[in-house]
RNA sequence: GCUGCCGUAGCUCAGUGGUAGAGCACCUCCUUGGUAAGGAGGAGGUCAUGGGUUCAAGUCCCAUCGGCAGCUCCA
């Protein structure tokens, strides 16, 4: 007999050898469980208790935890392999892997033709007839991979992936299988017991992908799908995703106006007026950072010839990203980064340690030659301007450094109204310049850094550029890609390939340490965020268009309407008057289409009473304004940047 | 770059081989109005580009360009 000690302390007992589904038969709801947790692992059902140690902990895994939905999803990829290999007939597909992923499941297959969205119906209506086939699944063992080999080979003709994967396996270990009917995958499990338990499922769309995610291998086809055990919750995924489609900055950004993308120019946007707006806004506000954290901007050349490039570094290394051109027979290169610039900048002149840390901002234009395919939006583009900077230190100043840069990082984040983004440290890789003393000093300094800043990150080792160590902070955009914005490199051999000194308090000659930094990454990319972020409802100091004046009549209220205008363009706020012969409620309508965050009503009563009735985008009604306290609030929302609205607070504007 | 899908008016889209359509936007006129679409009329397209099949191509085929999903890349 073995005892099993059950959530909540209860025991029951069994005898050794029985399967868990029948150890906890008689717990009450025992029926929904779809997999168990024996020691904290989550193995099947029809696994059976051996009992070493006196008393197993056992927990049955029901739907509603993450780990249930895990399982099911990955029975559910299993069955979709078993639809796909019977539509398009067993010996005509090979299976490559087919792992759960955040909002569902994937599966790569190698097929005699590529899948279309048409595929995907037929083969969902296949996974129904094998879920009402109700197949028991079957787990399946092999002590070692000889003998996962000998299984793998003889139930399928083509198997090279799979036996790939055996081949890297650790020899000596067991390798398990799963089957359903005439359907047996490698997989470690665990499963559904049948596959009459699959729930709510949906397949979303067919890509291609690379075995092993390398585009020198096979080219394989994948099916993107999702699962659920409760339907509404299948549906709420399929809304979140239609919504996110909404706010796409792709969508919005053209549709107000603030660029498009132009077939003439593939990767290079076109800022309109109104998004230029924004992009300036965040340029000045940058600027008042640096001037607070006593930066000093600099402006390096666009293009530079190509010995410039062959010492930074970039020719042997970047080669393949960089824009060239040819003037009167020399070789010049358009600049991917500012660095090679702000080498030049720092070498004007011998550098003395009171200068130092030497703090060089630059709002530099960068062009990156990227691959169509990689094309995206604003968020992946070939031009685009960085809030750079390149901070010139010695070796002990390197921590307060980093440290004041996260500080200013969450301070921006916070202040512009994102999300906390997640950071990653990334260390040194195999392959690298610098001394292990080097490495070891400045990799020392950053993790002390974020200690110091007291904020959660992760490590990802060997991530590190071949110049030195970095912490990159992470936000994921309205359809789930995850982007990079501030990045924080330490750069140990920059100083060296341009020869950067400066003069120590002991007049030696010594090399100082850059760090690279960029705040907002890519102006492109955050505004293209900032976008999906507030689905295009900015906040009143980014709002291209701040404030509308809208007159109920046009000829009774034309010349209040425009003192009013004159008005708010005396304080600086972007406002416009909406003329045409529409009636009040088509003005009001497009106004709150456009994200206009005040619409300013001026009939009759306001028009003698010189105030506005002032109406919120989200549709508020903030009552009638006084015009100088009115010119008060918008102003004090302006300045101070208020992520909320200040006139008619009473609710929280709608963004 | 690779695989798949897509490309029709400024925008969103309909149009399965037989005379290019709708809504919104735009222009003109009427309407002068009180919190999310007043009315009438007008203008606007080499159906992405180039080739092919056909008596006939927006529609079928091929190529190119661009967009989208994914893969990959981002010293």
């Amino acid at each position: 007999m073995i005892r099993l000690q059950l959530p909540g302390g209860a025991e029951v007992e069994a005898q050794e050898g029985v399967s868990i589904r029948e150890a906890l038969a008689d717990i009450p709801g025992i029926k929904k469980a779809v997999a168990a947790k024996v020691d904290g692992t989550v193995v099947d059902l029809s696994r059976t208790l051996t009992g070493d140690t006196d008393v197993i902990a056992v927990e049955p895994v029901m739907p509603g935890t993450d780990e249930a939905l895990e399982v099911l999803r990955h029975t559910t990829a299993h069955v979709m392999a078993q639809a796909v290999a019977r539509h398009f007939g067993m010996e005509n597909v090979e299976f490559a892997i087919g792992p759960t992923i955040a909002d569902g499941f994937y599966y790569d297959f190698d097929l005699p033709r590529s899948l279309t969205d048409d595929d995907l119906p037929a083969i969902e209506k296949i996974m129904e007839q094998i879920k009402r086939e109700n197949l028991p699944i079957v787990r399946k063992e092999a002590t070692d991979r000889n003998g996962a080999l000998a299984i793998i080979r003889s139930y399928r003709a083509k198997s090279a992936f799979k036996q790939e994967l055996i081949a890297g396996f650790p020899d000596g270990e067991a390798v398990s299988f799963y089957g359903q009917g005439e359907f047996t995958d490698l997989c470690r499990g665990p499963h559904l017991p049948a596959t009459g338990k699959l729930a709510f499922f949906k397949l979303l769309s067919v890509a291609g992908a690379y075995w092993r995610g390398d585009e020198k291998r096979e080219q394989l086809q994948r099916i993107y799908g999702t699962a659920f055990f409760d339907k509404k919750a299948l549906k709420t995924l399929l809304h979140r995703r239609e919504e996110a489609a909404k706010r796409d900055h792709r969508k919005v950004g053209p549709r107000l106006g603030l660029f498009r993308s132009l077939p003439e120019a593939p990767g290079f946007p076109l800022w309109l007026p109104h998004g230029t707006v924004i992009v300036n806004q965040l340029l000045a506000y940058m600027r008042e950072k640096l001037e607070r954290r006593a930066y000093q901007e600099i402006r390096t050349p666009h293009i530079m010839i190509d010995d410039l490039w062959k010492q930074s570094g970039h020719y042997d290394h970047y080669k393949d990203n960089m824009y060239f051109t040819e003037i009167e027979g020399r070789s010049f290169a358009v600049k991917p980064m500012n660095c090679p610039g702000a080498a030049l900048a720092y070498k004007q002149g011998l550098r003395s340690y009171r200068e130092l840390p030497l703090r060089l901002g630059e709002f530099g234009l960068c062009h990156r030659f990227e691959r169509s395919g990689t094309l995206h939006g604003l968020t992946r583009v070939r031009s685009f301007v960085q809030d750079d900077a390149h901070i010139f230190c010695a070796a002990a100043d390197l921590q307060g450094e980093i440290l004041a840069l996260i500080d200013l990082a969450h301070e921006v984040y916070r202040e512009i109204g994102f999300g906390a983004p997640r950071m990653v440290l990334s260390t040194r890789p195999e392959d690298r310049t610098g001394s292990d003393e080097m490495w070891d000093h400045s990799e020392g300094e950053l993790r002390e850094a974020l200690a110091k800043a007291g904020t959660d990150y992760t490590v990802n080792p060997g991530d590190g550029a071949f110049y030195g160590p970095k912490i990159d902070f992470m936000v994921t955009d309205a359809i789930g890609r995850e982007h990079q914005l501030c990045t924080i490199q330490v750069d140990f051999s920059l100083p060296e390939k341009f020869d950067l000194v400066y003069a120590a308090d002991d007049g030696e000659r010594k090399r100082p340490v850059v760090i690279h930094r960029a705040i907002l990454g890519s102006i492109e990319r955050f505004v293209g965020l900032l976008i999906e972020q507030f689905s295009g409802a900015f906040p009143l100091w980014l709002a291209p268009e701040q404030v509308a004046v809208l007159p109920v009549s046009e000829d009774r209220h034309a010349d209040a309407a425009g003192n009013v205008l004159q008005e708010l363009r005396q304080a600086g706020l972007r406002a416009h008057v909406d003329w045409p012969g529409n009636k009040l409620g088509k003005k009001i309508r497009e106004a709150t289409l456009k994200k206009i965050p005040y619409l300013l009503v001026i009939g009759d009563r306001e028009a003698e009473s010189g105030t506005a009735a002032v109406r919120r985008r989200d549709g508020t009604d903030c009552g009638v304004l006084e015009l100088g306290e009115m010119l008060r609030l918008l102003r004090e929302e302006r300045d101070t940047r208020s992520l909320t609205a200040l006139l008619g607070a009473t609710t929280t504007d709608d963004r």
